[in-house]
RNA sequence: GGGCUAUUAGCUCAGCCUGGAUAGAGCGUUGGUCUCCGGAACCAAAGGUCACAGGUUCGAAUCCUGUAUAGCCCGCCA
């Protein structure tokens, strides 16, 4: 690429310079100016090296232009800007080429080996499998799912997993929950407890059940009720969060079972880890972590007074057998009320002797649903949620994706769901797909007239040299540095950003310039241009399971 | 009381990691563009003490400290 090759120039013409100490290739930082006055690419080394040598930028920056020596193909020319920047202008000829290489890769184009060899574990969702998931839920599923293909299109080997908690009081209390609504519906006079579930959705399932069994389970004996309607109850709500996610365009690799991964004895495992390590004491009766050695404020119970084992202890198991699994880095995302756990996690880890920085722990921030302009208070236990599907079924996937994608994980999100309908027609994923779908129409437009794009090889690609042509060329080259970027930082919004500016190079110059027109060589050369804008379009569209159509 | 996150245009947000040039989008507002491959488009204008106060720096939206405001968390619940 341009820029390494530029890096290694710049780097060579300072150490030739008597005086100026030298950079090394990461020191030069080459950017991309929002002025088109300012060039293509820009460097501030000069300025960096006058910070250390104590002398004037702007002379060490026309010292570095004047001894600089370019191929003028891939840079047409360079200057040096006060206070010190030295802005360098694409040649034309390595746009051309870069079109050239949009074309030979076509859906590859963007990938990388940034992760080759590298095998990662995306975590996300794991909602409790205790009713339907909310649209907090959807954020986590659009924010993790498409940081597991951004991963995979830089080389990564990845997995996607969801944590099933299919045990402990909230199941015991969802079962209970279920029990009684299915009793109620067989005409028992049985009160809902305050602290069950109250959702509707229960009593659904408990109708369903009945024209599963009928009356059959008021016969049983009430442990064996209980432990058929926990199984089916679980079953049937995990089924349904599997398809509200597959709907979504989410599909995991792992489900994996709290309850199964507790019975293989991992608990134990750690128990005798920490101990052997010294980080166990008991007081009260009770057994305590001392996470405070690490970067805890406070030690934290492993197994209550009453013998049971802690979530933090269940989490703890969780995280070892992720991690022995082979993974050399793994991924949670929690939400924000888990922030306060991410100090302990990363204690017990290192309090393990795994390298705490295998596991990246982010927070994604809360979503505030909004009707009207007003908040809508939800509780799983009241049963006033707004649910995914509801949300999927008056926007869309491709629109609520997008939108949870628009901002980045650490903003809180207010999502009005009134405003998402109403300003659907508006929404920025219309304004990409629809050059997407553009593009298709010109083509089809041009296969129509009888005119087809020839083999790229035979293409005068330096027929474009238009502003707008050029402009657009130096937007759609630019996916695969900003694939490296959300890759690197984890952050798939850049995807979004990204999109929407190629769309307006494009825009652009579609109302400036027809495609299709009489002078054939010209009409290739552009059929070239909008066919590359249209791979890149798809491609990021791709990475963050938005929908690419050829017609709207 | 402690912690996490946020605060940038009327609204919703990028930009902050890695300091740099006149702080950018979309929506909304106002005005304009259509003989033409898709008007779900394009152009232009108005709109900003980057919450506030200090500090570091040649240079701060960006780094540091403090303050304010908002949301969330602070259990031998999960």
């Amino acid at each position: 690429m341009v820029k390494e090759y530029l890096v290694r120039k710049i780097a060579r013409v300072i150490a030739q310079i008597d005086g100026l100490p030298r950079l090394s290739a990461d020191e030069i930082q080459l950017e991309h100016p929002k002025k088109d006055l300012h060039g293509d690419l820009s460097t501030n080394a000069a300025m960096i090296l006058a910070k250390k040598a104590g002398q004037d930028p702007q002379a060490i920056a026309e010292a570095i232009s004047q001894k600089l020596k370019l191929n003028r193909g891939l840079i047409k020319s360079w200057s040096v800007w006060a206070p010190g920047f030295i802005n360098f202008t694409y040649g034309s000829r390595y746009l051309w080429d870069q079109l050239l290489e949009i074309h030979g890769q076509e859906k590859n184009f963007g990938k990388s080996e940034l992760g080759k060899g590298q095998k990662v574990q995306v975590e996300f969702v794991s909602a409790n499998p205790t009713g339907p998931l909310n649209v907090v839920s959807a954020r986590a599923a659009a924010v993790g799912d498409s940081i597991a293909n951004i991963l995979q299109a830089t080389g990564h080997y990845v997995e996607r997993e969801y944590y099933v908690n299919d045990t402990g009081a909230q199941v015991r209390r969802l079962a209970e929950s279920v029990e009684i609504r299915y009793r109620q519906l067989l005409g028992e006079s049985v009160e809902l407890p305050d602290d069950a579930y109250h959702g509707e959705y229960l009593i659904d399932l408990a109708r369903e059940l009945i024209d599963q069994v009928g009356i059959e389970y008021l016969s049983l004996p009430p442990a064996e009720t209980r432990e058929k309607i926990r199984h089916q109850a679980l079953h049937k709500l995990v089924t349904a969060q599997q398809n509200d996610l597959k709907q979504f365009g989410v599909t995991y690799d792992v489900w994996m079972s709290e309850r199964n991964l507790k019975k293989s004895g991992v608990l134990e495992e750690v128990l005798a880890l920490l101990t052997e390590g010294g980080h166990i004491y008991e007081r009260e009766g009770a057994v305590w972590f001392r996470s405070s050695d690490f970067y805890d404020e406070e030690d934290r119970v492993l197994i209550k007074e009453d013998g049971e084992a802690t979530y933090f202890l269940m989490d703890i198991g969780y995280h070892k057998n992720k991690l022995d699994r082979g993974f050399h880095r793994i991924i949670d995302l929690w939400g924000p009320d888990h922030h306060g756990y991410v100090p302990r996690m990363r204690s017990a880890v290192e309090a393990l002797g795994i390298d705490a920085s295998r596991l990246d722990l982010r927070i994604i921030q809360q979503v505030n649903l909004l009707r009207g302009g007003k908040p809508v208070k939800m509780s799983k236990r009241a049963g006033s949620i707004i649910t995914m599907r509801e949300l999927v079924k008056e926007v869309g996937t491709d629109v609520a994706r997008f939108f949870f994608l628009m901002r980045r994980l650490e903003s809180h999100l207010d999502f009005d769901m009134d405003v998402a309908v109403e300003q659907s027609e508006e929404n920025p994923v219309y304004y990409v797909q629809y050059a997407h779908a553009r593009i298709s129409s010109i083509l089809k437009h041009a296969k129509d007239q009888g005119v087809t794009l020839p083999a790229i090889e035979d293409v005068k690609l330096s027929l474009l040299n238009k502003k707008e042509e050029l402009d657009l060329i130096k937007e759609i080259i630019l996916l695969p540095e900003v694939i490296l970027g959300a890759a690197r930082s984890l952050e798939p919004h850049r995807l979004t950003v990204y999109l929407r500016d190629v769309a307006t190079a494009f825009h652009l110059f579609y109302h400036k310039y027809r495609v299709v027109t009489d002078n054939a060589g010209l009409t290739a050369a552009r059929l070239a241009l909008i066919k590359a804008t249209q791979v890149v379009l798809k491609n990021a569209l791709k990475l963050i399971g938005i929908s690419a159509p050829t017609h709207m």
